[in-house]
DNA sequence: TTTAGGG
DNA sequence: CCCTAAA
């Protein structure tokens, strides 16, 4: 049938084009030819001005909608390549979608089809043929300026086959159409209605081009409205460049456990950022979020573990002996400074780990009677940490009893000096029973 | 807001 | 590491 006969053009097309951009294989001249013939065809017939700002009314549209669209496109791939081994694949049937879509659209005749046009041009609002328009966009590049190669590429590749598929007088012939009906219109639109509809996906594309490494800047005053053709060109590129990467990426590493959170990461609105530390110099800080890719999955529940190092350990025994225990927020102010994700909660945790370890280990060690060789199983802590870790907790027993704020007056006095733990008030006795009670029951 | 204690 | 009560 016709249908599927349009359906295998596709394919050919959609794979024709991938393969070229992964090669980076440049278009051939007469490629870029026929590019050139089709643009002044359209041209002829006062289409082009409409096919600009089609594509803006597409890209230029509500962001929502727009992103969910675009998103679903390059998610859309990404699932399909995930799936199955052929990588051109997915894409293959996102052009199916559009072909069909815009088939439909040609079914309906150029009623609804020119209604959604002049909605989106002449107001500011968005109809809900907005995914329609958006697909349309998707499949047209703008080739009036072209600023990086890529455009060249997908124009020279995809324009002769959409000949082909004009031929059928069923896809671009119905696009066409319904932009010739607008076309007198959208010239008479004010270039600050377009340069305002050229503003927003702007910011957006700065954004992406700063994650994307693109070179391109960003549009400055005056030739607005080819750069904004552009932009909206580039911003599609952009993010199938990012698709193409990502690809790379999963063939490469067969994992796509982090390019996953990328896509949405980037997807994201932009919220409110997280309170930025200015002493978070650890590299190990944004290792953390793409450790945890499903953080946002709910309220992320569970910071990432964070091991202690032998030196957090060590600095945090020299803290509590500084500023004594129950300090917290002291020591972490003090000698956590530098690490923003360890909390006064995380230091005192960590003590009471501390205690509860060098507990065991000083029973074990009275059991075997210095047996200290099995430093695995029982004994992580160093020795000299779990000497200081007893020592400070003869000094400052951690579980304070309750009625006795006396231990957190009299550390003011005993912080600075930890050779002082020898007269051990019966307090502190008591409790440092207390602490080994509990150890020996844990 | 910080700390202690339990989970 | 998280949550909650208490100070």
């Amino acid at each position: 049938m016709d249908q599927d006969e349009k359906l295998r053009k596709c394919s050919n097309m959609k794979c024709q084009r991938v393969q070229v951009d992964e090669s980076s294989v440049p278009a051939s001249k007469d490629e870029l030819m026929e590019v050139d013939h089709f643009l002044a065809e359209n041209r002829n017939e006062h289409v082009s001005a409409d096919g600009d700002l089609d594509i803006h009314a597409a890209f230029n549209g509500k962001d929502d909608l727009e992103m969910e669209v675009l998103d679903g496109f390059l998610d859309d791939v990404e699932i399909d390549d995930l799936e199955g081994t052929d990588v051109f694949s997915g894409a293959c049937e996102e052009y199916f979608f559009d072909f069909e879509f815009d088939s439909k659209a040609e079914v309906l005749g150029p009623g609804p089809c020119e209604g959604s046009h002049l909605q989106n041009s002449t107001s500011e609002s968005h109809s809900s043929e907005l995914s329609g328009s958006s697909s349309i966009g998707a499949f047209r590049n703008n080739p009036h300026q072209p600023s990086n190669e890529d455009c060249l590429y997908n124009i020279s590749l995809d324009i002769p086959h959409l000949h082909q598929l004009d031929n059928d007088h069923r896809l671009a012939g119905g696009i066409l159409y319904c932009k010739k009906e607008t076309g007198s219109i959208e010239k008479s639109q004010p270039t600050a209605l377009k340069e305002k509809r050229c503003r927003k996906p702007t910011r957006r594309y700065i954004e992406e081009s700063s994650d994307s490494r693109s070179k391109e800047k960003e549009p400055t005053a005056g030739t607005k409205r080819k750069h904004s053709n552009v932009t909206s060109c580039d911003e599609l590129h952009i993010r199938i460049k990012a698709l193409r990467k990502i690809r790379v990426e999963k063939s490469s590493n067969g994992i796509s456990d982090v390019t996953i959170p990328k896509l949405k990461v980037r997807r994201g609105r932009p919220k409110k950022e997280k309170p930025h530390h200015d002493e978070e110099q650890f590299s190990s800080e944004s290792e953390d979020e793409c450790l945890t890719p499903k953080r946002s999955k709910k309220k992320d529940r569970r910071k990432h573990q964070r091991m202690w190092t032998p030196a957090e350990v060590f600095k945090l025994v020299d803290g509590i002996s500084e500023y004594g225990v129950g300090r917290w927020t002291d020591i972490k102010r003090f000698s956590f400074s530098s690490s923003s994700y360890r909390t006064p909660i995380d230091l005192r945790d960590k003590w009471r780990n501390l205690l509860r370890a060098s507990s065991i280990q000083t029973n074990t060690i009275d059991q075997k009677e210095g047996d200290e060789n099995d430093d695995h199983a029982i004994r992580p802590l160093p020795f000299n940490v779990a000497c200081r870790v007893r020592e400070l907790a003869k000094l400052h027993p951690y579980p304070r009893q309750r009625g006795s704020k006396n231990s957190r007056s009299t550390k003011h006095g005993t912080a600075t000096s930890v050779s002082q733990s020898k007269d051990s008030p019966p307090i502190c006795q008591s409790k440092r029973n207390n602490v080994r009670r509990k150890c020996t029951y844990n």
